[in-house]
DNA sequence: CGGGACCTTGAAACACCTCAAATATGGTGG
DNA sequence: CCACCATATTTGAGGTGTTTCAAGGTCCCG
């Protein structure tokens, strides 16, 4: 039995291993090791040679960059079924960090490319994930570029409650990250994060159990925010 | 001869044909179909079937999302030399206008892909393409997450000195977009884009001839501003 | 030379940031 | 299990940068 087997990822996802045959899973297997990592951690830097890919399979992860003068840009949050380390260039374009604490497996790049000669299913999945990682980042570009600081994290939200599983509740929402890291992803700062959450609790588009924990009242009114249009 | 011997791409850039035999930009070729387009003109449109990938020859264009609201986020302005609609999705996530007259060739997207396994270095350059992008993507979610509306201005002149051909005088640049098109790939107003000039020309980093005409003076200056690190 | 579109500049409004303080949260050891 | 502590979050007040609204200027093309 495979060991991606007990993997949590978000039911109907696109993940490495959609429509691949059992004997396909194992290659890709046999290519792989399990590794875990604490919370805090990093998994990869930017900058250092790109030699391995990864994928999630239990805990959560953020991708950042971090500029000279301490600025940071959180580019994505990373749920299990999630792809890393995709980038096609020498080196990786960003680093990825532990949220909490995290198991993945790990495969080397070059025998992951190969791989991908040998199952065309694999190489369908893999351009499509690079297909939605890209769309993800131009989703973000719209959110920074035109978006207000409310609307930004209703964005923010609608990516949560699609990517992170919802534990029973309906419209229940485990924020794992810091309002730092939330802040860092959305472009605005910790007391401004903090001030579109007391508004929307305000507006009765959510409820806000604690700091961590907030369930959607209003769905459609999110939808609606997390759009802008 | 290639149809595409005379493209003006930047020196030293990285096209589809880096690394290509004579003979394989031949197969290129055989595929391609050259085509024009006025200013102001779409060469495609989001949420459209992605059937085709195009390669810029000459003019610029540029990508960009709209949203039924009327706000517009542009993605990329695209030169001489660059590759559209590598989407790896069934549709475009984007559309693509023209700012000047263009020319450019189509290449149906099943032939381009079915090449890519008949010449290795061609799939190659489209990953490493792919790649690109998505650091492009990653480096504007920087700018409007991060930077200030003079430092995003910076940031735009260092790209387009970069990608456009720079005509004889070392550091001068034609702006071919409009306020409107600067504001909406950096997230501002065309009023703070045009005061974001006045301040860069105040500051003697910059000296503008006409609105679209524009010369750096302080290259130093500039990318510190544009980096912001 | 005239006209329309584009660009610049000014003043006031607004959103977000900064600084500061109070409050809440979560983990730890007693 | 509770009290305590460090850390994270919220809230308030004031400042800054960006937007909005409005007017005037410039450029380009017919």
């Amino acid at each position: 039995v495979s060991q991606f087997t007990h993997s949590k990822s978000a039911p109907g996802q696109l993940t490495i291993f959609s429509g691949l045959s059992e004997q396909e899973v194992q290659q890709l297997d046999a290519l792989s090791t399990t590794r875990h990592l604490e919370a805090g951690a990093y998994l990869l830097h930017q900058h250092t040679p790109a030699r391995q890919v990864f994928m999630l399979e239990e805990g959560v992860l953020m991708m950042e960059r971090s500029s000279a003068t301490g600025k940071r840009q959180i580019m994505a949050f990373i749920y299990p079924g999630n792809f890393i380390g995709f980038t096609h260039n020498e080196y990786y374009e960003f680093s990825v960090q532990s949220l909490t604490r995290t198991r993945f497996t790990e495969i080397p790049s070059g025998a992951f490319i190969d791989l991908q000669e040998k199952i065309p299913q694999l190489k369908l999945n893999v351009r499509q994930i690079g297909g939605n990682v890209l769309a993800h980042a131009l989703d973000q570009v719209f959110a920074l570029g035109q978006k207000k600081a409310h609307e930004r994290v209703c964005f923010l939200l609608r990516q949560l409650l699609e990517r992170s599983p919802d534990p029973g509740g309906e419209g229940k929402i485990e924020l794992v990250m810091t309002r730092q890291d939330i802040g860092d992803y959305l472009g605005l700062t910790i007391e401004t994060v903090s001030r579109a959450f007391a508004r929307l609790k305000k507006e009765k588009i959510i409820d806000i159990h604690s700091a961590h924990t907030v369930r959607i009242l209003d769905m459609e009114q999110l939808s609606e925010m997390a759009l802008a249009e």
